[in-house]
DNA sequence: AAGCTTTTTGAAAGCGCTTTCAATTTAACA
DNA sequence: TGTTAAATTGAAAGCGCTTTCAAAAAGCTT
């Protein structure tokens, strides 16, 4: 590798000082024209990159935004997760940002956030997965830097704007989905939701019960199910449930992976998805199971998680380049795309 | 935020100057003991921690590792990836580093490699899933920057220690684990392997004849098969491969989850595995599948992912601090533990 | 062409650390 | 106790950039 060309290199085969270079590299108002593109030209020539930090220290800070992985006794990174960091990751390539990634087991999580900050190696923090009273928000709080939630897990009672955040609505989402089954003349509903100990399940479940109750509609108890998202447990249930007396004629569930489950069941006993019995999904467009191309299988509520990365990523670099004293907040809608695994009702 | 301590506020606290302080810090043979101790209490006191930038430039090192993910039409993380970058990541934390991760599209990959280096954002990278002729060695290779791949992918003749990696013996495991049955009695193994466009999956294949040639045992070409490793494919391959009149006494398959969909099917059918069947897969040690406490399930060549996450961390780090002109290459062992997954053959 | 404003360029001072080299203190020995 | 070697501390020069403040160049106006 030859030598690192640096700024005065640059300058000093340009016949320029180091200033005007400078700002003929970051766009200043203030150069020529024609010196800004002699600069370019020459920067290219010489293989020129500024060193970063270098132009950390100068300008105080890192351009660098710190996801912290709380690893438990759970698996490392869901496929979620992963979807989430490859959207924000994009926003901050974007934008000049890198993304520094740091694991730590849960009893030393708190003591990474205040690391990295302190060290001065982020700018800014995403925290996934928020709990209640969640003492990363009141450190970083306290801390005095940037970071955006993305969910919400307030306490009860508590304001709305006490931390920004990013969120779906979910609670909408899965109302406007019931309405639309319902509209169908659907009436008897199963619900197949994600586990209710995380807040957007919960509101889920609350969503579809208000919309069941605005229409009229009954709810049974043995149809509100909650379980983990994986195909399997779509499987297992769905199996369980349609081998009864009494079916549901529509199933909503919390994933596509639930609704390839809940199709495997109802295929094994004969039934006819989007005919016999239809199946309406929260679909979080994962990258491995979309194929943009053709209409989708499943009728859901989308709401793309590589894209929820993508804009809490955004309103972070906003809040870190001009911090507002408002904790800005964003509710994200999920838009219902039909597809084929639902048709009209008994009740139409 | 109450104002970041300096190195400078430290010293006129302590009434040192900053080259003690810094010294002492960083724990140099030539600061007396006492002293060392009075900065470290102060260090805590005022709450002191350098700026990761201004260590930098000095050291004109970043402590940064880059681990670029290449985004395909492909879903982007991987659980293997996730548990291999949790691995590295548990190193670097170890010793000071950090990790850089960025998301690049194919096209865009080779100069994000080029970037990171150009602006000096790692001291180093780690490649993961190499191809033959991979342009990402021969451009890190010109770069001249330190990397080490994980896994093997020479053309065929090329020197083994073209460029520095680790990779875990796929060969001899499979070889041990065929062997292994063999000496139980089993002469009717089927093969379930990975994709074998992969390396490893092939090197897999490869053990397994050896072993099987070498006991003089058949080999049936309907029962080498190589799929995706996924609990539905190992679910519909072995339904298929049961349902026939002749069947395998043995199964060796690529991974637990093929091993799951494998015991899914076999119960289906009535037979009960570690007793009309056995079962031995590759198993990468995924945080998520593994409770130590009990005696595995199945039987299996065992290789931690994450472990390997970790040791090629070390490597990196090593070659960062003293670069060797050799191309250090590591070749990890699996492990064979047995579980309740295998029994004795009929010719035994 | 002088006097003014507006553009455009530079010199130099940091940013917060590490490290070389010199200075000072302490220990060791005669 | 004086000398010399060893242990310990400091002053100051960078690392490669940004940015303030001042200076030079160019444009206008009369």
């Amino acid at each position: 590798m030859t030598k690192k060309t640096s700024l005065k290199d640059l300058a000093t085969h340009l016949g320029m000082s180091q200033t005007t270079v400078s700002r003929g590299l970051s766009d200043y108002p203030e150069v020529k024209q024609a010196t800004k593109e002699r600069i370019r030209q020459a920067a290219i020539a010489l293989n020129y990159a500024p060193s970063s930090s270098a132009q950390k220290l100068a300008m105080g800070r890192s351009f660098t935004i710190g996801h912290i992985i709380g690893i438990s006794e759970h698996r490392t990174l869901n496929p979620f997760y992963a979807d989430f960091i490859a959207g924000a990751g994009e926003s901050y390539a974007a934008h000049g940002y890198d993304m520094l990634l740091s694991m730590a087991t849960k009893d030393k999580e708190l003591e990474a956030y205040r690391n990295l900050t302190n060290a001065h190696k982020v700018d800014g923090f995403i925290l996934s997965e928020p709990v209640p009273d969640d003492p990363r928000i009141t450190l970083l709080q306290e801390l005095n830097v940037p970071f955006i939630v993305h969910g919400r897990a307030h306490a009860t009672g508590e304001a709305e704007n006490r931390y920004p955040w990013l969120d779906v609505n979910n609670r909408r989402g899965f109302e406007e989905a019931t309405t639309y089954l319902l509209e169908l003349g659907h009436r008897d509903i199963a619900l197949l939701n994600g586990p209710e100990t995380f807040n957007f399940a919960l509101q889920r479940r609350r969503g579809f019960h208000h919309a069941m109750m605005s229409a009229g509609a009954p709810i049974t108890p043995s149809w509100m199910i909650s379980a983990d998202m994986s195909e399997q447990t779509g499987f297992a249930i769905a199996s369980r449930l349609l081998e009864n007396e009494k079916i549901p004629t529509a199933i909503i569930c919390s994933s596509v992976l639930v609704a390839i489950g809940i199709q495997r069941a109802a295929n094994q006993l004969g039934l006819k998805i989007g005919h016999d019995l239809s199946v309406l999904c929260w679909d979080d467009c994962l990258s491995g199971f979309h194929s943009p191309d053709r209409a989708p299988q499943f009728t859901a509520m989308q709401s793309s998680i590589f894209a929820a990365g993508a804009q809490i990523a955004d309103m972070l670099i906003q809040q870190i380049k001009s911090p507002s004293p408002q904790n800005e907040t964003k509710l994200l809608e999920a838009r219902l795309v039909i597809g084929h695994s639902t048709s009209k009702g008994p009740h139409s």
